[in-house]
DNA sequence: AGTCTATATTGACATCGTCAATATAAGAGG
DNA sequence: CCTCTTATATTGACGATGTCAATATAGACT
């Protein structure tokens, strides 16, 4: 997943002709994409900079993607699905079934830290296309997660016992989704470094994650 | 607030002849702007489209504001002085004590469901520009508002309470925020097409907030 | 009056997304 | 082997955008 060495063969070489078709421009394409959101952020990221940082034309992009939207979108998707899988090897690694919640809550914000630009981009829903299905289907996998995740306890299908279980589901979810949020955008920077002593990222998620136990 | 009448006294006029200088053009800049964020979303908004709608030429938001992150900032800092005064209404509004969290929680979210674009360009703070003291300004009163919503009950400052008390607070801000996002961004609306009956938003929100009691 | 300064316009440039036209390579079928 | 077709990539162009420099205008101040 992160190896990505077998795909560039005529990039960086010192051969220096690049053969007229790259063989797989389209993964080396997202794999520039996702270097730019890391490195410049999501302004950053445009198509004729994916192209640039690829090593081809500037309109090499719209064979593989056909537009902005495109390309962020199968980044997103792929972010989706690298999602999907930290949430399920947290749950799978959590050893008692009551603390799988928090382990899942804990994996998400990390995910948001470890990739704040990538993050932002699958939860920013203006920039995306919704109409791909391979977006479409790496969101309904990550959401099934959490919902799976959160919705532990089985209920009935009438409609109080299903407000009551969707209300947990929704409650537990913007609580991480917020607190990732809210760190990304460096809103609670100011509160930690306000705090005493050496009181981290860590043991304030803790305490966020822990307060409703 | 919304009125604005006073403003524009030379755009559509008949008369046809603008004079040179608008007068007013920096709160004419703003409104436009506003009015392109309800319209077109953050994405249509632009110098030249804010310029155009307020009947200037292109260049004419630089003498105001410098640069678009200085538009973006000032329509920010606008949007955190309302958004202060909705919460503290909120809070006043609220009869008993006990009831003034859970008040500010659902102006938090209406806030965000009545001005979507707004509330996402307050908290996208990749396009903002952080050192205009306006901006500064606003975003700290709003942050104290919620603040003191949510430290109500006092402690000490050691750093066992502090910890626990900041947690309640960003908990509890997390919360809303993760809500409103969510929602703003469509990823609650699979949940309630799927929900029995006529379970909208609203209830969904009280039944979030109210878990924790 | 005259001058100064804030305000607004015009024109230009680099960059971006997107399209049409073209070029190149790879594979299919003879 | 040789054509023909198709997928892949490049080039060139266009309008839109942010930003800058140069210029124009009008109100303020002396």
């Amino acid at each position: 997943m992160a190896d990505g060495s077998s795909l560039s063969n005529a990039s960086g070489g010192a051969g220096g002709k690049r053969p007229y078709h790259h063989g797989a421009l389209r993964e080396a394409l997202l794999e520039a994409s996702e270097r730019i959101l890391d490195r410049d952020g999501i302004n950053g990221l445009t198509l004729r900079a994916a192209a640039r940082e690829a090593g081809a034309s500037h309109a090499a992009p719209k064979n593989h993607f056909g537009d902005l939207a495109g390309l962020l979108s199968e980044l997103a998707a792929l972010g989706f699905r690298r999602f999907s899988f930290r949430l399920e090897a947290a749950a799978r690694a959590a050893k008692a079934p009551e603390d799988r919640g928090r382990a899942i809550g804990k994996a998400y914000v990390h995910f948001a830290i470890d990739h704040p630009g990538l993050f932002l981009l699958m939860f920013r829903g203006e920039r995306l296309d919704f109409s791909r299905p391979s977006l479409q289907e790496a969101m309904d996998a990550a959401t099934a997660v959490l919902a799976q995740a959160a919705g532990s306890g089985k209920g009935g299908a009438e409609a109080p016992q299903a407000l009551a279980r969707a209300g947990r589901m929704v409650a537990a979810w913007s609580l991480v989704h917020g607190f990732a949020m809210l760190l990304i955008d460096g809103r609670l920077a100011g509160l930690l470094s306000h705090m005493p002593g050496t009181i981290g990222i860590e043991a304030l998620l803790d305490e966020v994650l822990g307060g409703g136990r």
